[in-house]
RNA sequence: GGGCGGCUAGCUCAGUUGGUUAGAGCGCUUCGUUUACACCGAAGAGGCCCGGGGUUCGAAUCCUCGGCCGCCCACCA
């Protein structure tokens, strides 16, 4: 036997041991008696990585802390199931393959062609599927990958048009004409979620608007403005009147403007004046909504003027811009120019352009409508009840039938909620699941299978991807079928999640599973926190301080990988990892190795009886009670606490001080002695070793396979705890 | 503009409901080839726990004011 745990070697060979048991399946579990017939149910969906590459540390301590958790569950005989799958990620995926296309042949996915272009996406998808699921196991993961999912295949199609149907058929989805998120470069509308604002230094022009002044760092959008807006109570335009009309010279020429009184207008930003642009802006859209103003488009779907800018039609607004604040000049309606002048900016943070907002026709989910709500399992309404999403999504939360944490982040969710608007759930992409609407003349037909006859042609228009991530709880079980996997682990026991996901996926599975089954989707929400490096930063290709999980395994294990990412950070906190530390713990594995090693080593099977000491009942005792602190921990999610007590005590009490007390012993002429010795080094040993599996699961695996006393063919993934 | 988190040893961080000399990893110093382990062992140095005020017999921990750093949200044209 090695000095040192082989884990280059042994990690592949162990995790294909456990694979073959088919112990990952829970209902294999139970037909070998490991988990009892009407043993209570554990079950977790794993977030589905997007395949759109590799794995990156961050879904490493995902799959660590979940591991934890189901591992622990599965040796305390639940019905213990942790469901896998990958996420097709639409418009992630979609940019990430078109970007490649671009770099290697210099083509466009119009250039390709819809059939062409969405083969390459699938090849795309599935050698990252692939990919992944080799990364997986290289993590030690206990997923049962007989139940694997992926969110655009067969079976999850048809759950997304199933819902679909029904949200259509209730008009909680609608078509409508609003102002939505454009980026010109993906050529398709973001939600607002999807977007990112970056701070930027723009000049910002002051323009002479018949009486007044204005300030934009947008003179590109002013062609049509014809409204003024101003507050109704601001004392400095007291002499105005709401709808009151004047004619004034404006950049092309004389126009007839109309002042409008609106609250929206923050009196104390610049002249407290503004005109609008309800095509170009979600502010001023709604501004015209209210007043019933007219919307007139000045920018195409490309970043181009229209003819409305007259002699600039066609030109792309950012070559625009400075002409066109030239000729304000010229005209003697620029006032003054601020050069440093900050603004944000949005953009699609899903490698993306810069967002136009434009008014287009899409597909929303409506968020305020109420409906009934036929039958209920959620506390705090009725079946039967009226209800709307957005309660329900409030509902589930604040009765605590669902809960948060660490507890912060409920408030973060409530406030997310409170200002949440329709969900625009349309994308121009191609990646993705087609909406199931069918349009024939003036006809419109949604439904779950296409129409019959002839003549029908299906919105171009692909889904949001977190709707179909909506579903992942129920849709991975068999829904709309009422499977005996939907019964049994329906609701899931635990979301374990990041916590920059909160408002993408996690509120949206509330919704959905609220929606369809009136029922909570998972029971508590742990959200881990941000992988960052050593410093605290966070990881970017650019900084060149990422850390690869598969390499650091390769080099040190996949134990050490989890533990480092593991230990040394609060729940919910983020998560700093170095190579330095992945070193501390791969030194770790191995001295529990030699530890093992060492017990193995001075163990002779006797008949004599034991001759314990209070010393040695007193160690037993501890373990006991290390046992009760760890399983309470991992129950709060504590694994931090759990894994460092864990850690101490076998280094620092059993490595350092109990078995350099038991050496002499081990020794001993007196038979009952070393007898006693003996059975203390390996109780405690087995013990602490079946507690660090969930933890660490290869080497523990691997010393289980050597004990004393332990059939060969018995697996520590199966132990009872 | 609102909200949240952080500030503890040189670096990165733990420290559940306030309770004895404040901890870890890495780094540092000295010593050590005692047959589990040098990916080791033993000993050690190193801290006004961001600052002020308060509550308390007792505060890193609770309250309050302030200072930095980071994040999220928001329609500031």
């Amino acid at each position: 036997m090695d000095t040192r745990y082989d884990y280059q070697n042994l990690e592949d060979k162990t995790y294909d041991k456990w694979e073959k048991s088919g112990y990952f399946n829970p209902d294999v579990c139970v037909k070998k008696g490991i988990a009892k017939k009407n043993a209570k149910k554990f079950s977790i969906v794993l977030p589905p990585p997007n395949v759109t590459g590799n794995l990156h540390v961050g879904h490493a301590a995902m799959l660590a802390i979940e591991d934890i958790m189901v591992r622990y569950a599965r040796m305390r005989g639940l019905k213990t199931l942790w469901l896998p799958g990958t996420d097709h990620a639409a418009i992630a995926t979609q940019s990430k393959v078109e970007g490649i296309i671009y770099k290697k042949e210099g083509k466009t996915r119009y250039d390709l062609g819809r059939e062409e272009f969405l083969k390459r996406v699938e090849k795309f998808a599935k050698e990252s599927h692939d990919t992944i699921v080799r990364q997986m196991k290289k993590m030690g993961s206990s997923v049962d990958w007989s139940r694997e999912a992926y969110t655009l295949d067969e079976k999850r199609s048809l759950a997304v048009r199933t819902a679909f149907k029904k949200m259509y058929d209730e008009g909680l989805i609608y078509k409508g004409s609003r102002i939505v998120n454009w980026d010109p470069k993906m050529q398709t509308t973001v939600s607002d979620d999807e977007l990112e604002y970056i701070e930027e230094k723009a000049p910002f022009y002051y323009l002479k608007f018949g009486p007044f002044t204005i300030g934009t760092a947008r003179p590109e959008t002013k062609f049509g403005d014809k409204y003024v807006v101003m507050h109704p109570d601001d004392p400095r335009y007291k002499k105005y009147k709401d709808g009151e009309s004047m004619q004034i010279e404006w950049i092309n020429g004389p126009i007839t403007a109309t002042v409008i009184k609106d609250k929206a207008v923050d009196m104390g930003f610049g002249t407290g004046v503004m005109t609008i642009t309800p095509w170009h802006d979600a502010t001023d859209f709604e501004i015209a909504e209210r007043h019933g103003l007219d919307k007139e488009q000045i920018i195409d779907a490309y970043g181009k003027l229209l003819p409305a800018a007259g002699e600039f039609s066609g030109i792309n607004i950012n070559k625009a811009r400075p002409l066109i604040a030239e000729k304000f000049k010229a005209k003697g309606l620029l006032e003054k120019v601020d050069e440093n002048y900050l603004h944000n900016v949005a953009v699609n943070q899903r490698g993306g352009g810069r967002i136009e907002p434009q008014i287009k026709e899409q597909w929303f989910v409506n968020v305020n409508k109420e409906f009934v709500l036929p039958k209920s399992k959620i506390k705090g309404i009725k079946s039967g009840e009226k209800t709307t999403l957005k309660k329900i999504m409030r509902a589930a939360v604040k009765n605590g039938q669902i809960r948060i944490l660490p507890h912060r982040f409920e408030k973060i969710y409530f406030h997310w909620i409170n200002d949440l608007r329709d969900w625009c759930i349309s994308r121009q992409i191609w990646y993705g699941h087609r909406i199931p609407v069918w349009y024939r003349g003036g006809e419109t037909y949604c439904g779950v299978n296409p129409p019959k006859g002839g003549g029908w042609e299906q919105d171009p228009d692909t889904l949001d991807t977190w709707f179909s991530s909506g579903l992942w709880t129920f849709s991975t079980l068999g829904w709309p079928k009422e499977t005996k996997d939907f019964l049994a682990f329906h609701p899931t026991s635990v979301l374990e999640t990041g916590y920059d996901i909160l408002f993408f996926w996690v509120a949206r599975m509330v919704l959905m599973s609220g929606y369809l089954l009136g029922e909570i989707p998972f029971e508590k929400v742990y959200l881990h926190g941000m992988v960052r490096d050593g410093q605290g930063r966070k990881m970017s290709k650019t900084l060149g301080n990422t850390i690869d999980p598969l390499e650091m395994s390769e080099k040190y294990g996949a134990d050490a990988v989890r533990l480092s990412l593991i230990i040394g950070s609060a729940p919910g906190n983020d998560i700093k990892v170095s190579e330095d530390k992945i070193r501390g713990y791969r030194n770790f594995a191995t001295k529990i190795w030699n530890a093992s090693r060492f017990a193995v080593m001075n163990y002779a099977p006797t008949k004599t009886k034991p001759r314990f000491t209070t010393a040695d009942r007193k160690r037993l005792r501890e373990v006991t009670e290390l046992k009760k602190k760890v399983s309470a921990d991992i129950d709060r999610f504590d694994f931090n606490r759990a894994g460092d007590a864990l850690y101490h005590y076998f280094w620092d009490v059993f490595a350092d001080k109990v078995i350099e007390s038991l050496k002499p012993r081990l020794s001993s002429e007196n038979a009952g002695d070393r007898a006693a010795a003996q059975e203390v080094l390996l109780t405690m040993l087995k013990e602490q070793v079946k507690m660090l599996h969930p933890f660490m699961p290869f080497v523990t695996e691997e010393i289980w396979g050597m004990l004393p006393g332990v059939r060969k063919e018995s697996l520590l993934m199966v132990e009872k705890w």
